[in-house]
DNA sequence: CTGAAAGCGCTAACAT
DNA sequence: ATGTTAGCGCTTTCAG
């Protein structure tokens, strides 16, 4: 059928004839080997962009040469965490010239384990995934794989390879024990969807602690089984606070989305902060920060942890060592809502 | 630390051997073909399993078969907008078993010509772009390599192949002639760094020619070389305000980051909404609407252009019929702050 | 429905 | 510094 309109693309072999030179030369040329002198680069180059040559890297990294497409398994992009973390991965892996592949596995370890297989089955160079409860064949695959792989987020479980992550049940313990320390002593929290969401029941659970510590307890507790919104926050405290009997003198928010949300009912209600009521949330958003009265928070330094995983992954690759476990830690930021 | 056992990967042809078939046949086998026989289909994935078989889609890809690897190419993350545009591409690939592989391009046609190169080098499916002002060179690749290509956001240019998107134009020229029927006369304009973000000039164009038309000009426009955010939007109207004379009844924002500044500074500031000052933002996030007032703004449909442009290279891979151009449209809100 | 042959386009490993 | 030889692991023909 097709006769005149070869819509075959170049190949090495045509631009080597072109060159003058063997396909392997090309191949160095083309890949930047300083082996090749200057001239056959020249050559080689001029060939390539003539013939408007695209290497074919299915083919270089088939034949053994490097993959430069790192897997990223996520559990979520509605959330702003996860586009955070994606962007400091992104970030760092640019530098190097690679590329993040994604999957997302909406916290369900199935499709997460499906996930693994596909992603593992482009033979990518290294592997980053925020772990949403892996199976055993998740665990039995990736260590099987014999690839870098770091596990994000959390730092609180044992990593097949290498985490980079902080400790959640350390950040509801720190906030918990900070505002114990200025006085507070009635404490509600309100939560999106614990369920899922582990992370934010690991900092629940770690602020309960250092209230129990302490002797004291929780006074009232709201939660959804909804994803986190502002929306979401600002309904909950309403809830809360018409609900009967319910005086906290500080309320814990899941996340800041949920405690802006909390912030801006106060505005609507009249509830003049921190006075009548206390506030806190966690992450550290540019918008908490931003408010009339900035959100005591703790801020998780999410795009560093995507970094750090994606420098984890280029690291191993050439051969340096690497510490299992990364912890980037979190800051208490002391707002004007408590 | 290794066993003695060699790490070599299972490959096909040890599968095939071990359910006492061809290559090939384990080859349709697996791939869930419908002419293999569910006895050898069962021994086959027996075979697989046992052995811990993982597909190499390398050499898959490269014989000949498809490919599930889809290029995406946005300028930034940082903006909440295009995690959104990303999070719609990748659920309506997802459900067909695609992957996107992300590209960013900072706003730099250079790195997005070098990204296309990149990621074509794959042999993806398709390629999904937002451009940032393409180079000749980029348009070339991109119309040489014979692969569906959806350029999104933007439906003012012409496409290489297909475009999804809206008419920043269109909102901006909307939104105007909005506020211009309540009433509105003397109108503010605060922008983020407009010389790379060409959508959001283009709102302001339109935003503008609404005004002309209307025997109406911009009475004050303050606007920043750096990127949007809530702090940004709150110092311009600080600015602005504290300016000689400058009184506008509303001001447009560039988008609701840059608006939800301004309303926390009304707030902070004592200005009532919308009596004292009117304001108007872009794109619709969850924030603005959750707002004690409502922001008047015009929603954007990012997650459904990010579907939408999956949806054409999924279309287009099935051989059916896609629109050259798919205008997703927007909404006009109105909101409480004007 | 199953199989045999013939590469896909490139690069590692040795040559020279 | 460049070339030769062999595949990488799979899937497309085309046969049976």
């Amino acid at each position: 059928m097709n006769k005149q309109k070869p819509p075959r693309k170049p190949t090495l072999y045509e631009v080597a004839a072109r060159a003058g030179v063997s396909e392997i030369t090309a191949s160095r040329a083309l890949r930047g080997s300083n082996v090749v002198t200057p001239e056959t680069l020249r050559k080689v180059q001029e060939a390539a962009a003539s013939l408007g040559y695209l290497r074919n890297r299915l083919a270089g990294a088939l034949a053994g040469g490097p993959s430069n497409q790192v897997g990223v398994i996520l559990p979520s992009l509605s959330n702003i965490v996860f586009p955070d973390v994606l962007k400091g991965v992104e970030d760092r892996l640019e530098h190097a010239g690679f590329h993040p592949v994604l999957g997302i596995s909406n916290y369900d370890p199935q499709q997460e384990q499906q996930l693994i297989s596909n992603l593992l089955s482009w033979r990518p160079a290294g592997l980053v995934i925020a772990p949403s409860g892996m199976t055993d064949a998740s665990r039995a695959m990736l260590s099987g794989a014999d690839l870098p792989v770091v596990e994000i987020m959390d730092i609180d479980t044992d990593p097949v390879d290498m985490a980079v992550g902080m400790s959640h049940r350390g950040a509801g313990l720190a906030m918990a024990r900070h505002l114990l320390a200025r006085g507070y002593r009635r404490f509600a929290y309100i939560g999106h969807d614990i369920a899922r969401d582990h992370r934010a029941a690991a900092r629940l659970e770690g602020f309960k602690s250092a209230l129990t510590e302490a002797g004291s307890t929780l006074s009232a507790c709201v939660t959804f089984a909804e994803p986190s919104s502002v929306a979401l926050g600002r309904r909950g405290l309403r809830m809360l606070l018409e609900g009967d009997g319910a005086s906290p003198d500080l309320v814990y928010f899941s996340n800041d989305d949920m405690a802006v949300g909390g912030v801006f009912h106060c505005m609507a209600a009249g509830i003049s902060l921190p006075d009548q009521l206390a506030i806190a949330g966690f992450n550290g958003l540019e918008i908490g920060q931003s408010l009339p009265i900035p959100l005591t928070t703790t801020a998780s330094h999410r795009a560093l942890i995507g970094e750090t995983a994606a420098a984890c992954i280029l690291k191993r690759l050439t051969g340096e060592d690497t510490a299992r476990m990364t912890d980037v830690g979190f800051s208490l930021v002391a707002g004007g809502t408590s």
